[in-house]
DNA sequence: TCACGAAATGAAAGATATTTTCGTCCCGGG
DNA sequence: CCCGGGACGAAAATATCTTTCATTTCGTGA
């Protein structure tokens, strides 16, 4: 038996039966009795426990199952690996399938109680699902728009308070970057006192998820009504503040609780958009955007130590 | 069981690095930077074909890269395993989890004339990548003592400048909502100033992306000859801001490019561990953080208006 | 440009792990 | 009671991995 499998393998090479990547297990339980009382024990042990067997080496897994090196190497080969060495390389992925395997079972809620490493899944994959949301509902009809009207402005406003604010500067900083005048405003009565400067030719950004902080709809309204072009980044298309926006960008919002205040998935969001405005711009003006980045990445290159190689 | 060896690992205070076992490729980009030339061959060998490496042994992967086995045996220890056996392992695993997966990878760069769906798309992708591979490398040992830090903290300052600055302050102004003493300083001179107060039971943390930021490093050395507890978040875990962290939070770098420059990707990284860092301690100081975020909720209810729902 | 020292690298020795060999032991039948 | 056949494990043989150390390379400063 044993030999002629072994043939088969040498003479032909090895195509016609590759070792089991994943059905493992069935096998172990279809030649479980056709192996002696040793070999048994240690396919059990196997089938039980691949990642635990995985880490241990022939001698570790002889001990384990009370049996001797020789029984584990012959196992091996009946479940159809050259060797031990390769049985083991299969239950490492076997273990890692299982693995990811049980991943996507995290969609429940943030607890109190929840062990940090699980905190730190969910926070991701809440974000995944976030900018995955966000991407497929964008407009990007009336990105496009933006992007034209941020490429040919004269000067930019971006208002944004709390979290928001962060991103408004954000994209202010991106484009001062890329030799756009812009600014961000998170002084409301400042940002008001600036908006009357703003005409035709200019554009305003107000950044808000709820669309309904008045801070930055006020300073929005002033900017439409002197005929600036207005955009407006909010989570919520039917809200306050697109009533003064010539173009809007949605942007989704995750499920919300206590211990995951509205500021961490609606920021993820808005970051994104607020990237894809950046790039999008960067695109339009790319003669005069390169030189900028390149002299900016420079400009700071002095600030850095050298990165130390040894330990 | 891969974790349960991970948590011995973690527990019996062998803090320096737990075997990753899907961050592979994250981890490679990461410490790609500070590895000599061939080292880098060994890597990008491992990073592009886990399955055919893993297939391979010491010599052969040597062979391959050109190098020799004691190259290969470096890179392996580097990458945070015991040897190259242990790597192997990793490596099918990483290579059946790719296969069960189908991982769908959309590796083409932004172009300057990409159409501005496709702009949106990439950015989307890689983001969320920059999100699953910093989730995957977060060493969640480093991350509870950190939390552990700043839930009983007297005071906590954070610095940041450039992109990270805004990181910074995302940070404080979460860290403010639930209670804590917490400051971002952007400004070099104040922040060292400020370190200088700091004492034993007080955080300093640090956000660079490069870690090689002189006017964040030399605040957080302050703090840390001051005897505060200090924290650092960075892509770059070799990277001299270390050097004075008594905890190190590492962000993955994904692939950046003219169009895409350093503070987008980073930044996605930096956010999730901030994150990370608030919802813990919230966890920790649930009985003071849940009215603390309800009170500064209601404080807020006046300055939004309601919702129009009609057109 | 050259000399110097530190870091990187590979060849080979040394240590482990795996595979093979071979003899013992156990079991059922004559 | 003795014998054949296979299961089984101890230990030798081999393959693989790890460490050591001498050599080479590279960057640095004079």
């Amino acid at each position: 038996m044993t030999n002629d499998v072994k043939e088969i393998f040498g003479s032909a090479g090895a195509p016609p039966a590759p070792p089991a990547p994943a059905a493992l297990a069935a096998k172990v339980r279809t030649l479980a009795p056709s192996m002696t009382r040793s070999m048994q024990r240690v396919a059990e042990a196997v089938a039980d426990d691949p990642a635990g067997c995985a880490a241990l080496t022939v001698t570790g897994l002889a001990e384990l199952t009370g049996t001797s090196e020789a029984t584990v190497v012959r196992t091996a080969r009946l479940l159809g690996y050259p060797g031990y060495r390769d049985l083991r390389l299969a239950l490492a992925g076997l273990a890692a399938q299982q693995q990811s395997g049980r991943a996507p079972a995290i969609t429940t809620d943030i607890a109190v109680d929840d062990p940090i490493a699980d905190v730190v899944a969910k926070l991701a994959y809440d974000e995944q699902q976030t900018l995955a949301d966000t991407a497929a509902g964008l407009d990007t009809v009336q990105l496009a728009a933006a992007v034209t009207a941020l490429a040919g402005a004269r000067r930019t406003d971006v208002y944004g308070v709390g979290a928001s604010g962060l991103v408004a500067q954000d994209l202010t900083q991106k484009l001062l970057r890329i030799g756009l005048m812009a600014h961000a405003h998170s002084d409301p009565h400042l940002a008001v006192t600036n908006a009357v400067q703003l005409r035709s030719g200019d554009v305003a950004i107000a950044i808000t998820h709820s669309g309904t902080t008045g801070d930055v709809i006020e300073p929005l309204r002033v900017a439409f009504e002197r005929g600036a072009t207005t955009v407006a980044v909010t989570g919520r298309p039917d809200s306050p503040v697109t009533q003064y926006a010539d173009h809007v960008l949605t942007t989704s919002t995750a499920r919300e609780s206590e211990l995951r205040p509205a500021a961490m998935s609606s920021r993820t969001g808005q970051l994104l958009v607020v990237d894809c405005l950046f790039v999008g711009v960067a695109q339009r003006t790319y003669d005069a955007a390169a030189p900028a980045l390149s002299a900016s990445y420079e400009a700071l290159a002095h600030r850095h130590r050298a990165v130390r190689k040894g330990p």
